[in-house]
DNA sequence: GAGATTAGTTGACAAAAATCAAAATAACCA
DNA sequence: TGGTTATTTTGATTTTTGTCAACTAATCTC
């Protein structure tokens, strides 16, 4: 009926979602459970519950303070998420591609907190929160499992605050390049070239850097012969060096 | 056989767990229970599960690495988060006083991803996590109620990267002063007056700014008779303007 | 496909924060 | 209590990043 694409064992905890080749429209808690080890009668309970869903670039999958019904897991495609200030203030919190949640900051307040806006056109799968609670309830591997994917958005949001308030312009560009070249990399593409879905200014905003300084930091990682930059084209030469970014500058 | 302190409901969503004065031993579960509208019987009988600890000034709730067993219910205290990374690089990721949740980021690994230390004598109750997940799993609203709190922990994270990618020292400290007076103000204490736990070092980590900045901050601030700084004591002279340090500044 | 709009690069300069240094104050411990 | 250590403040200077401006390249729209 499906195919799940092989994965190694170490890469599960990577992946918010496992993905696997699906030709069913309820796709999304399916592949939230087998990874956690379904049988496919339990699956098969599940199936009702999700829905496809697609934006086009530039397309808005939810807007702050919307009403919180469901989550999201990214079929594909490639989206961002941004909180706002009343004064005007904003910053991408995350760039989320394939496998990835959205929406779990809803469920503290019941309405969504940040926009997340497709900077491609993607698919999402739908799925709503009762019931994903009500079926974890019955099945404790998938429970567990949910809460594991909320913890690591904690762990991930703790790397991005030690990010924005210990690195220099550089160093976070260059730990933004390797945890996109991972991501990529996770999903069966090449780790030392791929596109950049975003503008300069998204990632100075998520990296709390204005774009100039972005495109400077490109700018001297293509004069080292580190990377290749071709507008949004990026080719990583030397992951070692790109490495070295990080580590070498001796904070106290 | 216990009595709780009134609180209104407006400050459920605040806290992470309501305090209850409660001359119990296993104290945590019963706070986590009772504001999701259980029953004597049904907290009863969770009573058996948590337990409490002290930790002095200065002592390690827990290290980063170490395998992850229990969530921690601060009683009383003050204790700060912190991640390192291998090359030395650390960062304070919260200060944490009476009512909140921690460990929420070492179910993602089931280790601990920080340390967490106590600033001032503390006590705390311990949660095994595996007992909670299995409890929750017949009280829904329980359930509800915890995944609430690690959602707000991932809103709350967004909330201190727009700090660190797009505001300036001032706005920084300021914002920092503004969220403990609430915080105290929810626990009883004065939103005016109060002591701060932590070193200018301990508030630059999580500021993003290095000690001396945040020292030249607080004379700022007194200078401009917004706040009194009396070494670790801060009164708050003048809210409204401490707030528009906030607001003010376009960003774009 | 041409013109308009948006995105990206680079330089010159300004602003903000870090660094280095020194002194003052507070906290801790025997 | 007194001496030691840790913390805090403040000044001078450097580094880093932001701002403004001009220009080029890419993308979108009609």
């Amino acid at each position: 009926m499906f195919k799940p694409v092989l994965i190694e064992p170490s890469i599960y905890c990577q992946l918010d979602i496992v993905q696997f080749k699906s030709s069913c429209a309820a796709c999304s808690l399916r592949e939230l459970c087998l990874p956690v080890g379904l049988n496919e009668d339990e699956v098969k309970k599940l199936d009702i519950v999700s829905q496809k869903r697609k934006i086009t670039r530039g397309g808005y999958l939810h807007h702050a303070g919307t009403k919180f019904q469901s989550l999201y897991a990214v079929r594909s495609g490639f989206l961002k998420t941004c909180v706002l200030e009343q004064d005007g203030r904003h910053q991408v919190t995350g760039f989320h591609m394939t496998g990835e949640l959205l929406g779990l900051d809803a469920i503290s307040t019941d309405a969504h907190t940040c926009d997340a806006i497709a900077l491609e056109d993607s698919e999402v799968c739908e799925i709503p929160f009762a019931k994903l609670e009500e079926i974890s309830r019955d099945i404790p591997s998938l429970m567990r499992h949910f809460h594991k994917i909320m913890s690591r958005e904690i762990v991930r949001d703790h790397g991005v605050m030690l990010l924005l308030g210990s690195m220099k312009a550089e160093e976070r560009l260059a730990s933004f390049l390797l945890n996109l070249s991972r991501r990529f990399h996770l999903r069966g593409y090449s780790e030392y070239n791929f596109n950049l879905r975003m503008t300069r200014e998204e990632i100075g905003s998520y990296l709390g850097l204005k774009l100039e300084t972005v495109s400077r930091a490109f700018s001297k990682f293509q004069d080292e012969e580190i990377i290749t930059v071709d507008n949004k084209h990026i080719q990583i030469k030397d992951i070692a060096r790109l490495r070295m970014k990080l580590s070498n500058s001796d904070v106290s």
